[in-house]
RNA sequence: GUGGUCGUAGCUCAAUGGUAGAGCUCCAGAUUGUGAUUCUGGUUGUUGCGGGUUCGAGCCCCGUCGAUCACCCCA
C-alpha cells in the first residue's frame, strides 16, 4: 500500500475535489473571458535554460529539473510567463496590441510541501502585452479584484497591496546606492515586516543606508504619491480603489518586475498570497535577445492558496453549493420497476440522453425501493418509471413527489418540457 | 537543503510492553412497484515501511518514507 502513494507533494483529486476545481477554473475562465481575454496554453516541460535565461543559475534549486534519455536539461514549468514571452515574442507580428491572454495549467516547484505549498499546483495567469499604459496594470488589478468577488470572497476578506518598483530604484538613486545592490537591497524590503529590526539594520548599513530612513519613505508612500496617481483615478472610476492598499514592502522577490507589482491577500487568516504580478517592461526583450521590445504585465493566482481561503469563507462556501447543486448529479433517473420492460426503459434511455438529458439508471435489476433511493443519491429531479403500465410510463417529480402518466411515445418532449420549469418544493427550504 | 511534532480500518479516533477495537461510511436484509427513520447482519488492517531490544512491540530504540510546522524560498 505504501508504494501506492503520491508522490509527495501531488495531490490526486476524488470526485468531490476535482468539482471544486472545476469550480475554480471555470469562474477563472469566465470572469477572463468578461474581460476581453483569450485562453492559451504553453507546454509543461521545458529546456531548463528557459529559466536560466530569466533569473539565473540559483534558481534551479527550486527547480523541478532532471535529465531526459538524450541527456537534455529539461524542467517542469515552476511558473508560465517565460513561455508567454517565448510565444508572444516569436509570433507577435500575428496579433493585434494589446494582446489580453490567460492561461490555467499546472505548475511544478520542488520545495518542501506544508500547508498552502505542494510540489504541483494550478494557476490561473492573465497578461496583457504590448501596452506600457497605467491602464492595463488597472485592467488586470480590476480583473484581479472580480475574480475574488466572483468566489464570493468580499470587500472585508481580502485586499489588494500595491507598489511600485520605481519608487525604490528612484530612492536608491537619491541616496547614491550603487545599482548592484538593487537586489539585494530589494530582498531586504521583502522581508522587512518579518526579520527583526536589529538584522534589517544591520544589512541595510552595509549598503549605506539607515532602518530609519528606509522605514520614513515608506510611511511616505501612500496613496497620495505620484507614482499611484493614474492607477488611482481609473480604479476609483470603476470604483474598486476602495479594495487598494499602498504597501511599499511589496516588491515581488528578486524577479523581472519593472514597475507596478501588487499581490491580492486575505485579510483575516494570514494565508500566503493568493496571487500576485506586476509589470516587467524588460522580460520580452531580454527572452528575444533584444528583438523584439514589447510591454508586459501579468499577474498569477494560484488554486492552493485560494482553495484555502474558499474553504474559511462562509460566502464563498454559499456560491461552492450552488455551483455544485447546478452541476453535480443527473437529472433523470430511470427505475426499471418491472424487468420484462428493460428494453423499453433502454430504448428511453437512449432516447432522452440523445436528447441531451443528464440520466442514470440501474444497469442490474434491483428492487424499486433501491432504485429511487438511487436516484435521491444523484440529487435527480425526475424518477422515469417503466413498469406494467407500458406503454405508459411513470414521470414522477422527486422533489414534489407528484407523478403522472405519460405516453412511451411522448416522453422525451415531456420530459425536455418538466426539465425547462423552476424547481420548487421543500428541498429550496 | 536544515530542525521540531506526528503516522492504527475508506474517514474520525481508542487500545498499562501481554488476544488490534469503536463510531461513521460502504454492502446486504427486515421491505418482490416508490425515496425518510429505525433495527439486524456483513466487508475492511503486514498498526506507513525496514531493522533492533524483549519471553512478548501499535507502544521502547535506530533508520527510512510521508504529513505537518518553523527555516529557506515564494518566479
Amino acid at each position: 500500500m505504501a508504494s501506492l502513494r503520491t508522490v509527495k507533494g501531488f495531490r490526486d483529486f476524488f470526485p468531490e475535489e476535482c468539482a471544486m476545481r472545476n469550480y475554480i477554473f471555470d469562474t477563472w475562465r469566465s470572469i477572463a473571458r468578461r474581460y476581453g481575454f483569450v485562453e492559451y496554453e504553453a507546454p509543461v516541460v521545458e529546456t531548463t535554460d528557459l529559466y536560466r535565461k530569466k533569473s539565473g543559475d540559483e534558481i534551479t534549486s527550486q527547480l523541478f529539473c532532471f535529465k531526459d534519455k538524450a541527456d537534455r536539461e529539461i524542467s517542469l514549468r515552476p511558473e508560465v510567463t517565460p513561455s508567454l514571452a517565448r510565444m508572444a515574442t516569436t509570433r507577435h507580428r500575428d496579433f493585434k496590441k494589446p494582446m489580453k491572454w490567460f492561461q490555467i495549467g499546472s505548475c511544478f516547484r520542488y520545495e518542501e510541501p506544508q500547508e498552502g505549498r505542494t510540489r504541483e499546483f494550478i494557476q490561473f495567469n492573465a497578461d496583457i502585452l504590448g501596452d506600457a499604459s497605467s491602464g492595463t496594470d488597472a485592467e488586470l488589478i480590476a480583473l484581479s479584484i472580480d475574480v475574488m468577488l466572483a468566489f464570493g470572497i468580499q470587500g472585508e476578506d481580502f485586499a489588494i497591496r500595491l507598489s511600485n518598483r520605481q519608487l525604490w530604484t528612484q530612492y536608491l538613486e537619491d541616496q547614491k546606492v550603487p545599482a548592484e545592490h538593487t537586489a539585494t537591497f530589494l530582498q531586504i524590503v521583502d522581508k522587512i515586516e518579518r526579520a527583526k529590526p536589529e538584522e534589517t539594520a544591520t544589512k541595510l548599513s552595509a549598503i549605506g543606508l539607515t532602518l530609519e530612513n528606509v522605514r520614513a519613505f515608506m510611511a511616505a508612500a501612500d496613496e497620495n504619491h505620484p507614482a499611484f496617481a493614474a492607477l488611482r483615478a481609473d480604479l476609483t472610476a470603476r470604483g474598486l480603489w476602495k479594495y487598494v492598499r499602498i504597501d511599499a514592502s511589496i516588491v515581488r522577490g528578486l524577479a523581472y518586475y519593472t514597475g507596478t507589482v501588487f499581490e491580492v491577500f486575505d485579510l483575516k487568516h494570514g494565508l500566503r498570497a493568493v496571487a500576485g504580478g506586476g509589470r516587467y517592461d524588460k522580460l520580452c526583450a531580454l527572452m528575444s535577445d533584444g528583438n523584439v521590445d514589447m510591454a508586459a504585465a501579468g499577474f498569477a493566482m494560484g488554486d492552493v492558496v485560494l482553495g484555502i481561503l474558499l474553504s474559511k469563507t462562509p460566502s464563498a462556501q454559499f456560491a461552492i453549493t450552488e455551483y455544485l447543486n447546478s452541476q453535480q448529479g443527473v437529472e433523470v433517473y430511470v427505475v426499471v420497476a418491472d424487468e420484462a420492460q428493460r428494453a423499453h426503459a433502454l430504448a428511453g434511455v437512449q432516447a432522452l440522453r440523445a436528447a441531451g438529458v443528464r440520466l442514470d439508471f440501474s444497469m442490474v435489476p434491483q428492487k424499486v425501493g433501491k432504485q429511487f433511493q438511487a436516484a435521491e443519491n444523484q440529487k435527480a429531479r425526475f424518477a422515469i418509471v417503466f413498469g406494467a403500465e407500458y406503454p405508459e410510463v411513470q414521470i414522477k417529480n422527486l422533489v414534489s413527489r407528484e407523478q403522472s402518466l405519460v405516453a412511451a411515445d411522448a416522453l422525451v418532449s415531456t420530459v425536455v418540457e418538466v426539465l425547462k420549469q423552476p424547481i420548487v418544493g421543500p428541498l429550496l427550504a
